[in-house]
DNA sequence: TTGTAGGCGTTATCAG
DNA sequence: CTGATAACGCCTACAA
């Protein structure tokens, strides 16, 4: 519990000089001070006090990571393994920076003032919001935002996202190229301006692209859980000239996959399917999911490092980065062709 | 940015009253002025400053939860499903009682000594430890501290954690009641008095019930990621006696079902495959996969509660919990019996 | 090169 | 019932 004032009494210097040292201000230090207050530093086992160097400097080093709920009140936002694999990610980048990471789930936008007030937070990742009040909320925040997997308008804010309407266009395309028509596209809530909306408008344009009108009546909606995949499946089965289903995360594909095999239905014999992401599931899943493949570590380490050249004050070099997909193909699509 | 001070300028009151009303001792008020304050309160959107409160009262309602880092340097503690949907269920239950959650990977105890009193961290979950001499550290910390998993003699350590040698012993017993004989062990690496060694004895008291003598030969201890249980399943293939395989985790599991299955392995046919965890991968994938139930949502919120009992002064009810297991049948094993 | 003094926002003690 | 006042640990002008 050495305080700097106690290094500063064994040292017989002043608290000042004391924090000069710790703060690298070696220039208005005489060496040999240096050199003494850094072994009592050792001794006495000093370590900075956050609280109060936060209280007096209006910075506190914390990074906020927070989720806004708005479906579902009980939702955890761990649930996604996309969700979880970031943050560890960004954990690890920020803490290599000097930076404390406090997760936080919000619901409304006064809860995230108060919080960035409560803790002086230095910096907010926001993830799985939408064109809602609460880009406002956000652009009049005067403190470094990161977005991971948002659409917005609002330019000011910084963003790091996908290619999810290519992604989702050309793994459509891949299926209108084996001869799919009639071709099913299974979605959780598609809010307006969110990635899985942009991942619907590549699934619309590689429809259209092939001359297939679009039918409303071939899109699912259902949440990603296992249960949910059977009601999706069932419904699937009620139109019998479904050859193709196009998932928007892997999770659901192979939710779908199991729901479809549980009502006799072969893949890729009798339907195929594709999913989005390329997690670790899709090679243990039989047959292997053909899907998008997504670098989520890559993700995480792109938005710190957008991060922390806000922090440093700099524009970001790049403030909408999107990361590429690219098709990974494996058994779960048939060709009708031939 | 109102501060206390602003308020009870405008109210016309001190800063102490201000401060009383806020933490509701309310007999020391006036009814009247705490009506003037609260309003005050809302109109100017006063907002505590946790660091200055954190830094007079030693206590900063930051819970911290903590991964140790032992073996890879660069493992990303929220690549296991399991932690990342307990730390979701410990934030939101967390923040419903006015806390909040610091995620912090630490690789040494000064790492972790440092991070406490960098925030006055007022208590600490802890995953993923054995008994080295992080124990001791831990044991001397007087600050509420609730294990998750951990095996551990210091009983002073409060500790939420699961049937692991019973889940293990009913799995294999399982399979030794459906004539298998030559059963697999695939593990992680089995750390001394880790979760992992518990399975493992676990698997170990069943065959001795069974009279089936234990077979260092049999145990393959690899990491979970499908490479590494691609390698798993080609030396399972070397011992084409071996009929069972018995993984300390669903992933792992799945994983060598996958690299059995590419070897040209039926399951359950050739070898049947039995998990740890039933995560919702198991129905996905095929056959679906026999496994051992745990309940982590029930985990997290649990390890909660023992952390907010703590916090409040109180002895736990109980300092260690052990949450059941229980069998989750379905299609990964076959019987050998007639 | 070093020291003094004031203040960040809050709470606690103690006196009125 | 209410209000000064000191203190928590640190930083930063400014002064020496």
């Amino acid at each position: 519990m050495a305080t700097i004032r106690d290094i500063a009494r064994v040292t017989g210097v002043s608290c000042t000089t004391v924090s000069n040292v710790i703060h690298g201000k070696d220039n208005r230090v005489s060496a040999d001070t240096i050199e003494k207050i850094n072994t009592a530093i050792k001794e006495l086992g000093y370590i900075p006090n956050m609280s109060a160097r936060s209280l007096v400097s209006n910075s506190s080093k914390v990074i906020g990571f927070v989720n806004h709920v708005i479906t579902r009140k009980d939702s955890n936002f761990m649930e996604d393994p996309f969700h979880s694999a970031s943050i560890g990610a960004i954990e690890q980048a920020l803490r290599e920076n000097g930076y404390y990471l406090m997760l936080r789930t919000i619901e409304t936008s006064e809860e995230l003032l108060a919080f960035l007030r409560n803790w002086n937070v230095d910096g907010l990742f926001f993830t799985g919001i939408f064109k809602d009040h609460f880009f406002d909320v956000l652009s009049n925040l005067h403190i470094p935002i990161v977005l991971i997997d948002s659409y917005t308008n609002q330019s000011s804010l910084c963003n790091v996202g996908l290619e999810d309407f290519k992604g989702s266009y050309n793994i459509t395309k891949y299926l209108t190229g084996r001869g799919h028509r009639r071709i099913a596209f299974a979605s959780p809530d598609i809010k307006d301006g969110g990635v899985l909306q942009e991942r619907f408008l590549g699934y619309k344009a590689a429809l259209t692209e092939a001359n297939i009108p679009f039918d409303k009546s071939l899109v699912f909606v259902q949440e990603m859980d296992v249960a949910s995949c059977r009601l999706v499946s069932e419904d699937i089965c009620r139109h019998p000239d479904i050859t193709a289903v196009v998932a928007t995360a892997d999770v659901m594909a192979a939710g779908i996959m199991t729901g479809l095999r549980e009502r006799g239905k072969r893949i890729p014999d009798d339907i195929s399917v594709v999913g989005f992401d390329d997690i670790s599931l899709c090679q243990m899943v039989t047959p292997p999911l053909t899907t998008v493949h997504q670098d989520i570590n890559l993700k995480g380490r792109l938005a710190v490092n957008m991060m922390l050249q806000l922090l440093e004050g700099n524009e970001a070099e790049e403030d909408h980065l999107i990361l590429p997909t690219s098709l990974v193909e494996r058994e779960s699509v048939r060709s009708l062709l031939t």
